[in-house]
DNA sequence: AAAAAACGTTGGACACCCCAATGAAGATGA
DNA sequence: TCATCTTCATTGGGGTGTCCAACGTTTTTT
């Protein structure tokens, strides 16, 4: 029985049994070990996140880049700031639209996007490593269903 | 097979499958549903908390309360405020140890936190409604794991 | 040619998390 | 008793991730 109100229950312990709750504890706790894993690199996962979809989608405007991977265009600067700062990409002015940047890998970006997916597959095995492999995928899939902001459909 | 590495498959949808990235994604929409069902009351995910654990341990001092629910003492600090200013929790020094506050809930606190209980599970409702009840439960259960940040014993 | 849209940029805000230092007060032990 | 150490609440600051509003420039649409 997993009714939502069992008055007797302590308060906070139901709190903490909240997926709300736990959501954002495992969270926390992926992005620590994300951010321990690429603070070799100097980077964190919005870089790893653009510097994939640079390499996807080709030189690419900022703008299509940032509705590739959802970023605000504000945030979008910062990231590619870094980027090119750490030369993992370039981004010269579009001659065909002066609006856009092109935004382009580099070689040192190609190879450490490999050394990032490494890295961030390191972290997530250890975020799992409670669960066994095949309860992992399971998670998986639940989660990415959890996760996928899915308009509920006013059944028309 | 979910081997870490395929070098076909784009970089940025690799990245969207990572447990780190849907946890992100899936606390933030869990964080959104419950900022918007707890507007209504001025309140937000720590003073739900918080207000839980006093209404659990009684009248009790701010460290305590922090040390239960692991909230920062500076945080803590600003959240009684917040209840102490919708008068949903009291502050008084403790006369038997002039260090310490004693925070007490009120009338106005307890059936403010029935409210948000229920409205937290309305929230966490909709944030599970992907799932059907089974998967719910499972999906909770290995969640509570991933979670647990819990030492990898290192087999002494 | 005028209006609308898209582009990159800047400034600001919010939620949650964490650390360091301080003055006041209690606990400890020589 | 007196000095030391600890606890308490508070203040100040930093860091990550997400999001919105506005601006000047350039392209597209009407």
């Amino acid at each position: 029985m997993t009714e939502p109100s069992e008055p007797d229950e302590p308060a906070l312990d139901r709190i903490r049994a909240l997926p709300s709750w736990l959501l954002n504890r495992a969270a926390g706790r992926g992005r620590r070990l994300l951010g321990e894993a690429f603070a070799h690199e100097g980077l964190r996962m919005p870089h790893h996140a653009v510097l994939a979809a640079v390499a996807d989608i080709g030189p690419v405007a900022q703008a299509a880049l940032g509705r590739e991977t959802g970023f605000d265009p504000k945030d979008m600067v910062g990231i590619l700031n870094d980027l090119q700062r750490a030369l993992l990409v370039t981004r010269t002015p579009d001659p065909h639209d002066r609006r856009k940047n092109v935004i382009a890998l580099t070689a040192e970006g190609r190879s450490c996007l490999e050394r990032l997916a490494l890295l961030g597959d390191e972290a997530n095995r250890a975020l799992l490593a409670a669960l066994t492999p095949a309860e992992r995928e399971q998670f998986v899939a639940l989660l990415a269903r959890v996760a996928e902001e899915r308009e509920e459909g006013p059944v028309v």
